[in-house]
RNA sequence: GGUCCGGUAGCUCAGUGAAUAGAGCAACUGCCUUCUAAGCAGUAGGUCAUUGGUUUGAAUCCAAUCCGGAUCACCA
């Protein structure tokens, strides 16, 4: 319970007895008291004016001076100024708060709820390595998993991976055309980039068949539809789903090329996966259950055999749901994926983690799932995420602007190194040591630069400057708890308890003290709300804000040499609870935190 | 054209009805003989796209307009 859902009690106690008036705590506006003022929290006095018809300086005046009265070890002290009731508690009560939780590694976590959640994140496709926006979905879900375990669901992180389909059979397709034979081994590349490489080879080549067609005089349309290597595309296709033995060997070999190559960066980036879904395997659950939906009534066939729903009621257009050949679409697919996701979970929230150019699909497909009556349609719900854009625009495959995934991971790992160098702190590190510092620095400032972002908006991407170890930054906050461990390395703290002795000597607080232990407060509420919005940039910003409080504190008092015995007590348990919270916070945010940097 | 999302400092972003709109980067000034300077303190930088409305109070809510993006495929 944080202080002010404390003091909201006594508030409306006040309003009762006082002015015989009933108001409820989400009437009441309570927030931490800005700097500038003095105070610790601050009741916003304006609400209750045209009620009660009383002055906002008199009410502040009246209501300060009951709570005083009422509970004067609780509040210290008050002031009013314009509409806000300035409230000052009494040291003891911040000095109690730290000294029971100090100690305490799981503060801001939440016991097991019974509820059931899955996190369905990554999604790649098999056909290309991951690149910077699989990234900002992959670290995006990655957090949010975490985030609501600690809010006591039960999470089930899930990929669902698009093995299937035209894209994969262009990769395929070229690597026949031009590969010969050539593997990943044999030529020592990462299956992923492998595979993708043969895709571009088939884009290049489609190209120049279109452009020689077109010089014959067809339309660029016809021509596209016409290149040879794309009709041999369409029916490797064909032959895919027709099962032929050839294709499918083909189509296995260099999936599991990718995969294997994923993997790699998946254990890299430290992204897992408690079950993975291919779509090849759930289109034809998608295909029975148009079936049904058919019988329902829900969908109907026109006459050239395809099959459709009316969303017009709904403000919508008409949606295909089945080809008239009978293959499947995307929508197809997605149904009999969210039916197999809850024959095997069933789950009371399913969260898609998707870009926001498909907010429309999830948009329907949640609509057809409700006009149908699943029961798990309500659970559906899509995490939009904006697109990652470069100084320049988006990013192009086509002009080669993409931001590659492993190359990324590897610029930012190198900077960590350079700079670590530069600083020459961690001379002593073994070769071991090094890598694995510079892994968690690098990781660290890549993973904060897109989760410290709000997920439903688009963010750009410099590579020039997105490389900052300073400021707002991963390293930043991975710097302040190597900092904190230093002091408590220093003064040989093992254990944690050893720690706590007469604080209350150590009052009164200086503003910095006090300022940190609200901070340290705020940390369950901040999962909380990160929760509710499915938005890991509510735990970035927090950390960021409670690391830069923690170092002005650290540069104004000294903590070893501080004036007294309890003094120096009462800043090691900040410390330490400061540490405990940075480290949970990036934990969540799937940051890890060096001892030394 | 319909629908949805966005527009806040030179740049990247916070701010979700409350006090004088905040951070980081970039620029400039100081601070390492003292717990790690990947740090701290300070200066400068704003017509919160525009106009109107609601409210004790609006960057925040409503309406209209302007600008940018996404989407409305028998692609996935």
């Amino acid at each position: 319970m944080t202080t002010a859902s404390q003091i909201k009690p006594f508030v409306i106690k006040a309003l009762k007895e006082l002015y015989d008036a009933d108001f409820t705590e989400s009437e009441l506006t309570v927030t931490i008291t800005k700097p500038e003022f003095e105070g610790d929290y601050t009741l916003v006095l304006f609400s209750f004016v045209k009620q009660l018809k009383k002055s906002p300086e008199h009410l502040g005046k009246e209501i300060g001076d009951y709570l005083q009265k009422i509970s004067p070890e609780f509040f210290k002290s008050y002031n009013v100024i314009k509409g806000f009731l300035n409230l000052t508690l009494s040291d003891s009560h911040w000095v109690d708060f730290l000294k029971d939780n100090f100690s305490d590694k799981t503060f801001g976590s939440r016991s097991p709820l019974g509820n059931k959640v899955i996190v369905e994140y990554s999604s790649p496709n098999t056909n290309k390595p991951l690149h910077l926006g699989h990234l900002r979905n992959i670290f995006l879900g990655w957090s949010l998993a975490e985030i609501l375990k600690a809010q006591g669901n039960e999470v089930i992180k899930t990929c669902v991976v698009n093995d299937r389909g035209i894209h994969i059979c262009k990769s395929m397709i070229a690597w026949q055309l031009f590969a010969n034979d050539a593997t990943p081994e044999s030529t020592h590349t990462k299956g992923d980039h492998f595979v993708g490489e043969y895709y571009v080879k088939f884009n290049e080549e489609h190209q120049r068949q279109r452009d020689e067609l077109m010089a014959k005089g067809m339309s660029k349309e016809e021509a596209e539809r016409e290149a040879p290597i794309m009709k041999a595309t369409q029916q490797m296709l064909l032959d895919w789903e027709a099962g032929k033995p050839e294709v499918i060997e083909l189509w296995k070999k260099m999936n599991s090329w990718v995969y294997e190559g994923f993997d790699v960066t998946y254990k890299r980036i430290g992204a897992d996966f408690n079950k993975m879904y291919y779509e090849s395997g759930t289109y034809i659950l998608g295909k029975k259950f148009v079936e049904d939906g058919l019988k329902q009534g829900v969908f109907f066939k026109k006459e050239d055999g395809s099959v459709w729903i009316d969303l017009t009621p709904e403000g919508l257009d008409q949606k295909l749901v089945l080809r008239k050949d009978g293959t499947s679409v995307y929508m197809t697919q997605d149904f009999g994926l969210a039916e197999e996701k809850y024959q095997d979970y069933q789950y009371d929230q399913s969260i898609y983690v998707i870009g926001d150019e498909q907010n429309y699909h999830m948009k329907v497909l949640k609509l057809i799932m409700e006009k149908l009556g699943k029961p798990y349609a309500d659970g559906i719900y899509h995490l939009s995420y904006g697109m990652v854009e470069l100084p320049s625009g988006r990013m192009k495959s086509r002009e080669g602007t993409v931001v590659d995934a492993d190359d990324l991971v590897d610029e930012m790992t190198a900077v960590a190194k350079q700079k670590t160098e530069e600083l020459g702190k961690v001379k002593d590190f073994s070769e071991t040591e090094l890598k694995e510092l510079y892994d968690v620095i690098g990781l660290g400032a890549l993973k904060f630069f897109l989760l410290r972002v709000d997920p439903k908006k688009k963010m750009v991407f410099n590579p020039e400057e997105s490389v900052d170890f300073h400021g707002f930054t991963g390293p930043f906050i991975q710097y302040t708890h190597a900092r904190i461990q230093s002091i408590l390395r220093k003064e040989g703290i093992t254990d944690l308890k050893s720690v706590t002795t007469e604080t209350a000597m150590a009052m009164p607080l200086f503003t910095l003290e006090k300022q940190l232990i609200i901070a340290l407060e705020q940390f369950p509420v901040m999962i909380q709300q990160a929760a509710e919005e499915h938005n890991p940039s509510v735990i970035a910003i927090y950390v960021f804000n409670l690391a830069k409080l923690f170092n002005t504190f650290y540069s104004e008092h000294s903590v070893l040499n501080a004036e007294s015995k309890a003094k120096k007590q009462l800043r090691l348990q900040l410390c330490i609870m400061t540490v405990n919270i940075i480290a949970s916070a990036t934990r969540l945010l799937g940051i890890k935190v060096p001892e030394r940097m």
